[in-house]
RNA sequence: GCGAGUGUGGCGGAACUGGCAGACGCGCUGGUCUUAGGAACCAGUCCUCCGGGGUGCAGGUUCGAGUCCUGUCACUCGCACCA
């Protein structure tokens, strides 16, 4: 018999144990009822979980759970996303390998999860950092390399000096060593990248295509991806110095001297303002900048203001408060179609990495562009009019203006609008042969490459004949090695000779293994395909399990993701069915972004203190009650206020559903009419469908049946169709509270009581799947609640016999009227009805009726006038 | 600057398609029981001059607006010289 007191610890232990010990959450293929696929973004092996990943968690069981009483198959798996600076700067603090410190970490939060009673298929565990992952991380690298999508490039890293190593950006921050604060340079070395770019059109396109996910998540993506439609023009490049005398047009002469060039190419999506350019800018790393002053008087200063770029990182670059500075380098080009004569400048605002790194300078019309030209006194020339001004304004401005207008100064082209003209000159452009039409993209293909140990290494080979060659699929994995001393400085493997020394698999001749490693979101871009397939020891996935299980149903993680990792999955699941080895293009059809968990209105974190460990509040209050409480404070997007009388509320509203129970209990062990039907076999009133059963109660009776069904049609749509668990958990809570009264009426049938228990119960399995699953038992059920289907409401249940018409005067609330349903369904009997009331009449006060808007069911509203 | 989002009691938040604003919970106040309680239970808890007024502010649409429209302010997030 039930207890009276609520021992969490007892409970949530004994059901965690009896759950892994029946496999109550392992699933296969090939089981009955539709699948379904819920997913949390797996955890970085920090060493403890922190509330954030208990939100993510809880809210991941709560569908799965809710979904699997539907009778869903669920996939519901858990792994780690286990290599990351974190371990190897863990490894040289403590001389420990980074595996032992990754393996130690997980070992611990697999026990906190298994703590939280989170319903996960542990047989399906996945672990990057483990040879039988990673090994399959690089055969996806060498598809996309047998695909073309692989190349190696020149690209600058941050660069300490001091320390003599390689930093991620985070760990450049403000262009200084995190470590030691020595300033940051930048250092180009060889490096691999992923053609992401590739996909730039199907990644945008593809977004329209997810219904499932956030607007905001879609919008950022976009965004990132930054498509822009204009026109690549070019200038033809002058001779002439700065000695004023007229130069001669030399682009199109064949056998160009070193005074005579092809044209400077700049990619604009304002063709339309061809005729106000009055300056050119390149980019200081543009190479051109270098051949055009070579041998001049410009020389030696444009050198002295290249250079000072050249130490400075991204990030100081492109800093707010980064002022725009630049300098005339003695050259000019022409305009191809005014033919007009265009200085040539170098700017710290031209970026070299974004469409030719040169830019037409349109001062009138551009607003980076107008501030420039006010600071180095160069000429605003206005060549569209603004709506509603007059054309001497044009003279006077005192920003640029960016909008639409009609076009003036501009040759043949003046007179047209805005719109026109882009078209026309965009034609005129192409006609000449000075250009085309182009769509440019701000996205950059994927660095992929990281000088650090704690990586999957890139499975390629430098071969002194060959060349580079990939690593044959039948030798992976290429294992990290073991042999290691961990200091900071260069990556540890580059001074293994034990990985280093390998033999060409082409010549059998001695080869130099890459040492660099993959950057971990490529590890974290298709966990989701080999939880389908966990085991395979021949393949990365079996085709028809991803077939059965992908797409993921339902995604749910921080908006932290909302770029990077997100897109790099939605790419390579595009590229991996490119390949032939998926069916579906898109990865995640339904994603939800939870919020963030704060304390002090900020965000939980280490740094400031204001942490609360999930391993108290277990500890203290038990699992059930931090889920309820994370679950129940705030709706999953939003950013949940941690409070710990909140916590407390929690746990005596679990209290309060054990002590219903046991009182429930007792009275019917107690009742002639419970006493046998407690077992296993449905008993009478658990099965009173349809509108016979209902029918057969009445007062008190029926009404508490009655809010026991209205409460599982809200539940049920709260959690299946919302995702809004608190406004689920406090319909459960007011279905307690109702129980608590109708215990105490002398009409209470003990029948109903227990029917309105069974059903507290199963709304609650998900949330507090412990305390549903201890007191279920109680009640004299063997199976699982979670064997249980979901509670399904009769309609015939929610009718109501009497229902409450709000009366307005004039849109005010004058009175609240208990009517019959069927007096209340009918726009004339409730006309009629409301038309004969004192209190109407009172309120109209000789006034006449101009109006009676009558909302069935609802509402009457009287407009008097 | 561009893009997205959010503004409702002392607090977290409800109000789903325009129809009873403040559900549920926290906190607070008073009470019952108790040796005691930070336990449990009961009652109360937007303001009010008792007419009414209240959803950041100002307008608008409507019989009726927290909800729709226009403008505005504040805060949060993302991108940020992308030509």
């Amino acid at each position: 018999m039930i207890k009276e007191r609520y021992d969490f610890a007892r409970i949530e232990s004994k059901w965690q144990e009896r759950w892994r010990e029946s496999g109550a959450n392992r699933v296969r293929e090939d089981e009955a009822g539709e699948k379904f696929y819920a997913l949390a973004m797996f955890p970085y092996p920090s060493g403890r979980l922190h509330m954030g990943h208990v939100r993510n968690y809880s809210i991941v069981d709560v569908i799965a759970r809710f979904k699997r009483m539907q009778g869903y198959n669920v996939l519901h798996p858990i792994g780690w996303d286990a290599f990351g600076l974190p371990a190897e700067n863990a490894a040289i603090k403590n001389q420990r390998p980074p595996a032992e410190w990754t393996r130690d970490n997980i070992a611990h939060m697999r026990s906190q999860l298994a703590g939280l009673g989170l319903s996960y298929d542990w047989g399906r565990e996945v672990t990057t950092c483990s040879p039988e992952y990673y090994r399959w991380t690089q055969w996806i690298f060498l598809e996309l390399y047998k695909r073309g999508l692989v190349y190696r490039k020149e690209a600058n890293v941050n660069w300490c000096p001091s320390c003599a190593t390689v930093l991620a950006n985070e760990q450049a921050e403000g262009g200084v060593c995190e470590r030691c604060a020595a300033a940051v340079e930048l250092r180009s070395l060889e490096q691999w990248f992923l053609k992401i770019t590739n996909y730039s059109e199907q990644l945008l396109n593809d977004l329209d295509g997810l219904t499932g996910w956030p607007e905001k998540v879609k919008t950022m993506q976009r965004n990132w991806i930054g498509r822009s439609e204009g026109v690549q023009v070019e200038f033809s490049q002058w001779t002439i110095g700065d000695n004023g005398d007229n130069g001669v047009r030399t682009a199109n002469i064949e056998e160009p001297t070193s005074n005579q060039r092809a044209g400077i190419a700049v990619f604009t999506t304002r063709v339309d303002t061809l005729f106000g350019v009055s300056y050119l800018v390149l980019a200081p790393e543009h190479p051109l900048v270098a051949e055009l002053v070579e041998g001049t008087a410009y020389q030696e200063s444009v050198t002295a203001f290249v250079r000072e770029f050249n130490g400075l990182n991204e990030e100081a670059r492109t800093a707010d408060d980064a002022e725009k500075v630049g300098m005339f380098i003695g050259r000019y080009c022409l305009n191809p179609l005014s033919g007009e004569r265009v200085p040539i400048w170098i700017a710290n605002y031209v970026l070299p990495q974004y469409g030719t790194g040169a830019v037409m300078g349109v001062p009138a019309h551009d607003s980076r562009d107008f501030s420039f030209a006010v600071k180095y006194g160069l000429d605003i020339r206005c060549v569209i009019l603004e709506p509603g001004k007059a054309p001497e304004d044009a003279d006077l401005m005192g920003e640029a203006y960016t909008g639409e207008g009609v076009m003036i100064n501009s040759g043949r082209f003046s007179g047209m609008s805005s719109g026109e003209a882009w078209g026309a000159m965009a034609d005129e452009v192409e006609r000449l042969g000075m250009g085309s039409r182009k769509v440019n993209y701000r996205l950059r293909d994927w660095l992929i490459s990281r000088q650090r140990y704690w990586g999957a290494p890139i499975p390629m080979l430098m071969c002194p004949k060959c060349g580079l060659t990939p690593v044959p699929e039948d030798q992976l994995p290429v294992l990290l090695p073991d042999d290691i001393v961990f200091e900071a400085g260069e990556n540890p493997l580059r001074s293994s000779p034990s990985f280093r020394e390998a033999v060409c698999p082409l010549c059998g001749g001695a080869a130099v293994r890459e040492t660099d490693t993959m950057d971990t979101f490529m590890c974290s871009s298709w966990y989701f395909l080999r939880y389908c397939d966990p085991c395979s020891e021949t393949a990365a996935f079996d085709r028809e399990k991803t077939d059965y299980w992908m797409g993921v149903d339902q995604y749910v993680g921080g908006v932290e993701h909302a770029i990077l990792h997100l897109l790099y999955a939605r790419f390579l699941v595009k590229a991996l069915r490119d390949c032939g080895h998926l069916s579906v293009g898109e990865p995640f059809e339904n994603l939800l972004t939870q919020g963030m968990v704060c304390l002090n209105g900020a965000k939980m974190q280490k740094r400031l203190g204001n942490i609360v460990s999930p391993e108290d509040i277990v500890e203290r209050f038990g699992a059930d009650t931090a889920r309820l409480f994370i679950l129940f404070a705030a709706p999953p997007e939003r950013d949940l206020e941690w409070n710990d009388h909140g916590v407390e509320g929690c746990y005596r509203f679990l209290n309060r559903v054990w002590r219903l129970a046991w009182q429930v209990l007792k009275r019917v062990s107690g009742d002639e009419l419970g006493g046998g039907a407690i077992g296993g076999t449905a008993v009478p009133w658990d099965d009173c469908a349809g509108r016979d059963g209902f029918d057969r109660w009445n007062g008190d009776n029926k009404d508490m049946l009655r809010r026991v069904h209205v409460t599982i049609k809200r539940v049920t749509h709260d959690v299946g169709v919302r995702f809004n668990f608190n406004t689920a958990i406090s319909a459960v809570m007011e279905l307690v509270n109702e129980l608590y009264l109708f215990k105490e009426k002398p009409e209470a049938d003990t029948g109903v009581l227990r029917q309105g228990l069974r059903a507290v119960l199963l709304l609650l399995a998900p949330f507090v799947p412990h305390l549903a699953e201890e007191l279920w038992q109680a009640m004299g059920y063997e199976d699982s609640i979670f064997l249980q289907g979901w509670p399904q409401y009769q309609e015939a249940f929610l009718e109501m016999e009497m229902v409450t018409v709000v009366l307005q005067i004039n849109g005010k609330v004058r009175d609240r009227l208990q009517l019959p349903a069927e007096t209340a369904a009918s726009q004339e009997a409730l006309k009629e009805y409301v038309a004969g009331l004192p209190k109407v009449t009172q309120y109209l006060d000789g006034k006449s009726v101009v109006k009676m808007v009558v909302v069935p069911g609802k509402l009457v509203n009287i407009v008097v006038g």
